[in-house]
RNA sequence: GGUCCUGUAGCUCAACUGGAUAGAGCAACUGCCUUCUAAGCAGUAGGUUUCAGGUUCGAGUCCUGACAGGAUCACCA
């Protein structure tokens, strides 16, 4: 039972024996007392009066009389207007900081025999990978982990779209000025010159529409006519049609692709346990249409075309086959699903995609949950908000995008910058001094784009660089490098803090005890985190944690302190917080230095 | 126009899902390094939570209606 435990079932009690009337426990709700007043959990009283038939003051006294009388935890208690706050005794903090001291399963919670796949990163393979594509990546890794210490079996995909009239583009584009370059030609990145010729693709496009139309043609005509759009159309049908030519000049330019986006997603630090690509699933989920036919799910119209009628669910009709028989985007989408749950039995499925598929994916899990599909409860659209510039939205195709490498490199760089000013880096080695600045760099890059709620849209502006104090990454793994020097003093004068004894300690100062409260709150929050689908909760925390760690680092001096078990007692301390920041980051797909 | 999302300090974000005097960080200003890392700590200042109603003991949070921004409403992906 834990401490909040037994001040519900006290409470519980106090209803029974002063009021007589029966309550149940899960609806007695503790918060945490805020701190500007004394005590660790507020009651709220309100609620309770007509059972109480007296006044708030009255009926927090009563209850509170109780608690501290028949609850052994309760040392105290003060009552502001209706709210009961209630102040714990020294020996409870220390019994619970010693109970969670010595869980070594702290932070994975036992399996739930449930198994989930988180897609995510899903990138396009005609150009590289931009900001909104690392909000992505980070987003889907973190939720992963997340889930991972939820006590989920966990499985982690990446639906790379790989064909279609965007690839056409970058390969028409390619195959007229191109002249063989290839990335090691080059020096470019595979993604990065796919993504040169895409652009080239849009520019010549737009030269043509100009002549079209200084030829007299109209602008809509212009836009549809131009050779080069022609030609990319043309090589889709090829490619379609599997023409061997076409279909090696692709598999060419994809290859250069990948090994571009293995290095992006390597400095990332995310990773794939399966990718499924579009060329092999675009043509999947015809025959779930013609079941969805035969459940009357579906419905045909005149042109042969099939439909979906959502009107009733508040949304409506929406396409699933064209009249010839092709598909459409959320044709595929559906046998993708299937596939999925035939290659692993998932309970759960979880779609890390930007909002401006909201729609798209509400249609969808409709259309599934319609189909009765045996995922279908388990599906969820992890819909996050766009990144956006101060100069408005990126668009690729007029390279007014935050390339991924590049910024990465750039927080790498800044994070040299700052570490020599303050001169940290005395008795590195080269290859020391240059991981620190990766962890640095990325760990100020992730947890800038974690900290944030991932529904809300988000603003980026590149003039203004991340921070790396207050809210940020670095302060978070500057406190873990704080605290493992403290442990490496710890270890150099011989303090015993694996197994302390703590029985001769009389009393522990506020900012101990606050520790104490919040360390004991990582595994609900890492609950909470999951439930959400939210690593910004867990940012949240480690922020909490940190700024209260270091508090206490400023208030208590650590090894002056004359009472051995004391000492012991403030490295163990020490030792949970940079285990649990560890952990956490870790969560967010962040390292932690020992130095810094 | 229909639907959905968002609107909180100058800026970037919180607010434990309806609880106390709405909190952090950045930026500004004041203090604190001969003892464990100052990428830190303590403090000052900054608010009509877009607006108007409503629900109740109690609203940033729920309801209605405005206003502003964004997304979407393709036989594109």
């Amino acid at each position: 039972m834990t401490i909040q435990e037994n001040i519900q079932k006290g409470l519980q009690l106090a209803f029974q024996n002063i009021f007589n009337h029966s309550v149940e426990t899960q609806d007695l709700a503790l918060a945490p007392t805020r701190k500007e007043f004394e005590g660790t959990y507020t009651f709220v009283v309100f609620p309770y009066l007509k059972i109480s038939r007296t006044t708030p003051e009255n009926t927090a006294t009563l209850l509170g009389e109780y608690l501290q009388e028949n609850v052994k935890e309760v040392a105290g208690f003060n009552v502001v207007k209706g709210f009961l706050n209630l102040v714990l005794n020294q020996s409870s903090w220390l019994d619970l900081f010693t109970k969670i001291y010595q869980n070594s399963s702290r932070g994975q919670m036992p399996s739930n025999g449930k198994r989930v796949m988180v897609e995510y990163s899903s990138p396009n393979t005609n150009k590289p990978l931009h900001l909104g594509h690392l909000r992505n990546n980070f987003l889907g890794y973190s939720v992963a982990q997340i889930l991972e210490a939820n006590g989920y079996e966990v499985i982690k995909s990446n639906l790379v779209n790989d064909r279609g009239i965007h690839i056409c583009k970058s390969m028409v584009a390619y195959l007229r000025f191109g002249n063989g370059e290839t990335p090691e030609s080059s020096g470019l990145k595979g993604d990065h010159l796919a993504g040169k010729y895409y652009v080239l693709f849009d520019k010549e496009y737009k030269n043509e529409i100009k002549e079209l139309i200084a030829s007299g043609q109209t602008e809509e005509a212009a836009k549809k006519n131009a050779p080069i759009l022609l030609e990319a159309q043309e090589m889709l049908r090829k490619w379609e049609a599997n023409d061997q030519e076409t279909v090696a000049l692709w598999k060419q330019m994809n290859t250069w692709v990948y090994a571009g986006f293995d290095e992006t997603y390597r400095k990332m630090g995310v990773e794939f346990d399966k990718f499924y690509y579009e060329s092999d699933t675009y043509l999947l989920g015809k025959d779930i249409v013609e079941e969805g036919l035969q459940k009357g799910v579906f419905f045909k119209k005149e042109d042969n075309s099939v439909w979906v009628d959502l009107t009733d669910e508040g949304l409506d009709e929406k396409l699933v086959l064209r009249g010839d028989g092709t598909s459409v985007y959320i044709t595929q989408d559906m046998g993708t699903a299937d596939l999925k749950y035939e290659d692993f039995q998932i309970d759960k499925s979880v779609y890390v995609v930007g909002n401006e598929q909201d729609y798209h994916f509400d249609v969808l899990f409709k259309i599934l949950k319609k189909l009765g599909r045996p995922y279908g409860e388990g599906l969820y659209h992890l819909s996050y908000g766009m990144v956006d510039l101060p100069t408005g939205k990126m668009k690729s195709r007029e390279g007014t995008v935050v390339d991924a490498d590049d910024l990465m490199q750039e927080m790498v760089d800044t994070a040299e910058k700052h570490t020599k000013e303050l001169g940290k880096i005395e008795g590195f080695s080269a290859e020391q001094a240059e991981e620190l600045y990766q962890i640095l760099g990325l760990g100020a890059l992730k947890y800038f784009l974690l900290k944030v709620d991932p529904k809300k849209r988000m603003l980026f502006n590149p003039q203004e660089s991340i921070e790396f104090q207050g809210f940020t990454g670095p302060f978070v793994q500057y406190s873990h490098a704080r605290i493992a020097s403290i442990l490496r003093k710890a270890d150099q004068i011989g303090v015993d803090y694996q197994n302390p004894d703590f029985t001769g300690i009389g009393s522990i100062a506020q900012s101990e005890s606050d520790l104490i409260y919040l360390l004991n709150e990582f595994e609900n929050k890492l609950r909470l985190a999951g439930e959400e689908y939210s690593p910004s909760i867990i940012a949240h925390y480690l922020f909490e944690l940190a700024k209260e760690y270091n508090r206490f680092y400023a208030d208590q001096q650590i090894f002056a302190e004359e009472n051995p078990e004391l000492v012991a007692f403030r490295v163990a301390l020490s030792k949970l917080t940079a285990q649990t920041i560890k952990k956490g980051m870790g969560l967010l797909g962040i390292q932690v230095p020992d130095r810094m």
